[in-house]
DNA sequence: AGTGCCGGGAT
DNA sequence: ATCCCGGCACT
């Protein structure tokens, strides 16, 4: 790097470096050398006020490389720096990280212990103690779990539903370093989804793990995913977005003009796609992904606004906050073109008529809302079952323009998805920024690299932040 | 004005 | 791939 500068410079011409005034000098001026050259024998600091308007980048690093430790051998050396730094400054994170990935395996203990079990209780011959070693492992767990929960909130209803989404979602909300997430990028909220992905816990194993500690105020067996909404976020200060997510259901809904189809799956949105509207016949394989432009995820929250929130406003936007960035920007392609990874066990009842019900739309093709899409409270949704696998949705609501701007311009089906995607879907005008920068992720609000070390350590900085990208350390 | 970071250029 | 920075959105 200091290299590059130096050939630059030199390309540049304007000036020989005195070597007395050392390189910090060079390095300061760098930029600015062609406007104001500094005198060889001032100092660093005279040097940079010589200069038109002085990189902070180059001020910061051309004081720090002139520390002699560091100058020794450059690069090699700067990097092992800034490892030591992390090293040093992210032990919080680090050590959540652990604890997080102590529970997670926790967790993923007892989900195995569980099928062990089964499998256990039909076989004869797998010796007794053994078994009993793990239960009481698992005990042990589940009961620090529950006392935890308890201790935590005892009013809650459902501890348990806590428990799992601490040990799902909330470590990324939390501030944790995402590092055991971000490996894959990808987890679905959907409690389908989760499901049939092995590699992510999943809620609804969890709740059925913990059944047995839930109070006796358990309303039944209904559907997980809107028992888990509990009514807790309402009675304490959890975010509540992490409430959403369980009780999100992920549908597919078809975008053709006067269509509207929706399905449970995206392989059979797709495969409707394929055969009705684009009339082939043939299977997935040889489908070019087209079918995907056409149809639209929908996350249904099944909560019940009426269902004990009387106090929020339905259109707050508290309730319905939009999922984090990352989660937003996760490879929703692969969900959908993967159709085994997002088959959703569509055999779920939903409710047939859920007047309140609040929606989330969100595509990840051309138009892409960063804003969730939810249709107010004053409209009217009806679900219209035709089959065990689809059924269509209709809504009358006020008509609010859709807003989107095309990701892609080149796109070959920009100018029917144009029209396709403006139909009426109402949109929560006291949502932030629904119609702001929809490919702009929403700034961080927590503290940086740049923040917490300052310029003047810009060596401690991640990588990322060094290259103005979003911070690596601190991800929000 | 300060900050975060996207998009894109340079290497 | 890595490094860097202009410029924009946001606070």
């Amino acid at each position: 790097m200091h290299a590059r500068r130096l050939v630059k410079r030199s390309l540049i011409g304007s000036r020989v470096y005195a070597p007395g005034s050392g390189a910090a000098a060079g390095e300061a001026g760098e930029r600015e050398s062609r406007d104001a050259p500094v005198p060889s024998g001032h100092t660093e600091e005279e040097a940079v006020k010589g200069a038109r308007k002085p990189s902070l980048k180059s001020l910061c690093n051309g004081g720090q490389r002139d520390v002699p430790a560091q100058g020794q051998n450059g690069g090699t050396q700067k990097s092992e720096n800034t490892n030591g730094v992390e090293e040093l400054r992210a032990p919080e994170h680090r050590r959540a990280g652990r604890t997080l990935d102590m529970e997670k395996d926790n967790t993923r203990s007892v989900s195995l212990l569980e099928q062990k079990r089964k499998v256990v209780s039909s076989s004869i011959d797998v010796p007794h103690a053994r078994k009993s070693d793990e239960e009481v492992d698992m005990d042990k767990v589940t009961a620090a779990m529950v006392l935890t929960s308890l201790s935590t909130s005892p009013l809650v209803r459902s501890p348990p539903v806590k428990v799992s989404e601490g040990l799902n979602g909330s470590w990324k909300d939390g501030g944790f370093t995402p590092s055991s997430y971000s490996s894959s990028g990808f987890w679905s909220w959907s409690a389908p989804s989760d499901q049939s992905n092995p590699s992510t816990p999943s809620p609804p194993l969890s709740a059925d793990s913990f059944r047995p500690f839930r109070m006796s105020s358990f309303s039944g067996p209904q559907d997980d995913t809107l028992d888990e909404q509990d009514t807790s976020s309402l009675l304490f200060d959890e975010p509540i977005p992490r409430k959403r997510k369980n009780s999100m259901k992920v549908m597919f809904k078809c975008l053709w003009k006067n269509c509207g189809k929706v399905l449970s799956t995206a392989a059979g949105i797709q495969r409707h796609i394929r055969t009705v509207h684009l009339g082939r016949n043939c299977d997935s394989e040889c489908s070019d992904g087209e079918e995907d432009f056409y149809y639209t995820e929908i996350k249904l929250n099944t909560d019940s606004v009426a269902d004990g929130l009387s106090s929020l406003s339905p259109a707050s936007p508290s309730v319905l906050s939009p999922p984090p960035a990352a989660e937003h920007r996760r490879t929703e392609t692969s969900s959908s073109t993967s159709g085994a990874k997002s088959e959703s066990s569509s055999s779920t009842p939903l409710s047939r008529s859920a007047p309140s019900a609040l929606y989330l739309v969100h595509t990840d093709h051309a138009y892409q809302a960063t804003a969730p899409v939810s249709i107010p409270s004053t409209s009217s949704a009806r679900f219209t079952p035709s089959n065990s696998s689809s059924f269509s949705i209709s809504w009358q609501s006020p008509p609010v323009t859709f807003t989107g701007t095309p990701a892609s311009p080149t796109h070959s089906q920009t100018q029917g998805f144009s029209e396709q995607r403006s139909q009426t879907i109402p949109v929560l005008s006291s949502l932030p920024r629904a119609s702001g920068s929809l490919s702009r992720k929403s700034r961080g609000e927590g503290k940086k690299c740049r923040k917490v070390y300052g310029m003047e350590n810009r060596d401690m900085w991640c990588t990322a932040c060094r290259w103005k990208k979003a911070c690596q350390r601190f991800v929000d």
